[in-house]
DNA sequence: GAGTCAACCGAAAACGCTTTCGGTTATGTA
DNA sequence: TACATAACCGAAAGCGTTTTCGGTTGACTC
């Protein structure tokens, strides 16, 4: 392939000097256009491209972000990242900047590395997602001065940089989704309000049942692990209740799938007598039987504006307005939310109550 | 948090010069061990990272490495990528090399970024995956001289460094497992040819069928898109098959769910009338039910072992020993897979044979 | 016709490290 | 005593950019 074209062939070529063939290159307002002009010409028919090592260290700046990767990659993790990854690479190759993974193995490996990365100054803003509602990482982050952005929010994150779904818009729009069709027993399994969604979606739930009238009744909020398996227990404690629903909310298609299976070993079909809706939007949801109604969030596109909402705060030093930016999760209609049985629900053996 | 340290304050501080430390620190031969463990000694103490823009510059070496994300994230990829990712990360960092995401939206971006890698070479090796049998980037990579490791074989794959799962004993082995079940009606269901893994698996299976002097039916070997419809519209023309098959090797998880669901349809159980084994061990197979029985491979072990494997031949500037390594999946025991029926496979309207 | 002011470009100093090439000691050898 | 040989270390030349600071033009003003 011969040597790589330099800034110094192309100046002796053109007998003008480095500097003036890098100012021109970089647009800078006291070269003239037609020398502008003529060193692009010969820069694009040499197929020059700069040496990144040298315009980073002599300007300064590193031209890469960084995503962590979240550390335990849990069940619902897989098809998120990599969606959400591929937005980010998409958005940062047109500007030139690479995307570089870190994976910490461990919090305290967490912790390290942004210390590392603090001093170092070789990645010049971070990404993080799975925020937790109360997330260490964003006091870290601003004491050390990185610039960072979140995929979801966290209890302070006021004064930083983020984009997340409209978790509580989502869940409302689920809750009178199921009274529409005609539910008035309805349910939700959430999660640990360790996490923030967990909190908003519960909050979405509880609006939508206000908002339509319908009192909340005891006992139908539940929460659990968000794993298949928390899924399924909590609803089997669902159909322990008086009055077991004839809808639930779930916080996502994994809790959600095993609430299915719960509803399954006790013989009863989700989509008849019980109904359900889960969240995330996941592909598999479609290979269930039946398929999983669900609320699909936008990923790629998120990836993307979250590397310009970085991109920017990086290149201004501050943060930008518009930094933070709240998206609709959209529902997918699927076989697992339909009208509610007219015998539904069933009168339990000690109860009144229709 | 002040200023970072640079070689030259420490070369003040010890009354040494900047060459000295540096190659104390880079454990030179020509300095002397306790001007090493004093430079040390210091260098840990401030807390000194080098300017990796400027040693990158000067050494030449850009210590990064890059993994191309497979360009339409289908069906199977998320958990697959991530845990690959991660495991190639883990093993970067030790080096402190950077992992970096590169997502072409196209194969013609593709080829653009690989060239522009060849010129600028501020990746040194790559990591691809999804190898197809027929691989374009392979005599690309090589024309230009950028290596490179692959998870997963090309056909032209025996002069580059790869890591593949033996796909073939794979097969050969779950054929075998449901001839120990009992069976004897085993059938395929397969992959487009143009993958790799889809010839290697289907000749697992042929072998493993052959070692038990199990003559191979005709039309028993489906071939399909690796996809939930695919393997359903597979299943379904085996269902049609004069004698149905009592067992089925899918080619994958996702095929093998697909495949599942056509035998519900038909009210046939998976597991009872007919056994399924898919391949991934994809975590979402155990949500199913019932749940599904499958192979498993190694992903993140194979993460670290391709990025070690690509060190190795970045560092040596050439092809070093124990370049190619094969992996065992294993067999991951669920519920679609046991004895068949005795009254299987049934007799039907137009055919003798038992 | 002296002074002002743009417009344009070159020189040169960074940026922080690596690595080659000598040069200076102390040690051993003839 | 002279001479080769290690063992160590410093000087300095890169690596390929960016960016500041002047300096040289020519046009324009008064």
């Amino acid at each position: 392939m011969g040597e790589p074209t330099r800034l110094k062939m192309m100046a002796e070529r053109l007998n003008l000097s480095e500097s003036t063939i890098s100012r021109a290159l970089n647009d800078y307002k006291d070269i003239s256009a037609e020398t502008k002009t003529v060193v692009r010409k010969m820069a694009k028919q040499l197929g020059y491209e700069p040496n990144i090592h040298a315009k980073r260290l002599a300007s300064g700046k590193s031209e890469t972000i960084g995503y962590v990767m979240p550390i335990q990659s849990n069940q619902i993790a897989g098809q998120f990242i990599n969606e959400l990854m591929a937005g980010i690479a998409k958005a940062l190759t047109k500007y030139g900047w690479d995307l570089c993974v870190i994976a910490p193995q461990t919090p305290e490996e967490e912790i390290r590395v942004f210390k590392k990365i603090a001093r170092t100054r070789n990645i010049s803003g971070l990404v993080i997602t799975r925020t937790l509602s109360d997330d260490h990482r964003f006091a870290l982050l601003k004491r050390l001065g990185i610039p960072f952005v979140s995929h979801g929010r966290s209890s302070d994150s006021k004064d930083s940089a983020w984009l997340d779904v409209d978790n509580e818009l989502a869940f409302f729009e689920m809750t009178t989704h199921f009274v529409k069709l005609g539910h008035k027993h309805i349910a939700h399994i959430g999660g640990p309000k360790d996490y923030n969604f967990a909190r908003q979606r519960k909050n979405g739930w509880l609006h939508g049942l206000q908002s339509c009238g319908i009192e909340i009744p005891i006992n139908y909020a539940e929460i659990t692990e968000l794993t298949f398996d928390g899924g399924k227990r909590a609803m089997e404690r669902l159909l322990e209740v008086k009055v077991p629903p004839s809808a639930v909310c779930c916080i996502s298609d994994v809790v959600a799938i095993g609430a299915m299976q719960a509803l399954r070993e006790k013989g009863i079909r989700p989509g008849q007598e019980i109904s359900i809706i889960g969240y995330d939007g996941l592909e598999l949801g479609a290979w269930l039987d039946p398929p999983l109604t669900t609320m699909h969030q936008p990923l790629k596109s998120a990836g993307e504006k979250l590397a310009q909402m970085l991109l920017n705060i990086v290149e201004s030093g501050s943060l930008p307005p518009n930094n933070q930016e709240l998206v609709r999760a959209s529902l997918v209609r699927r076989e697992t939310a339909n009208a509610p049985l007219s015998t539904w629900p069933p009168i339990r053996k000690d109860s009144g109550k229709p």
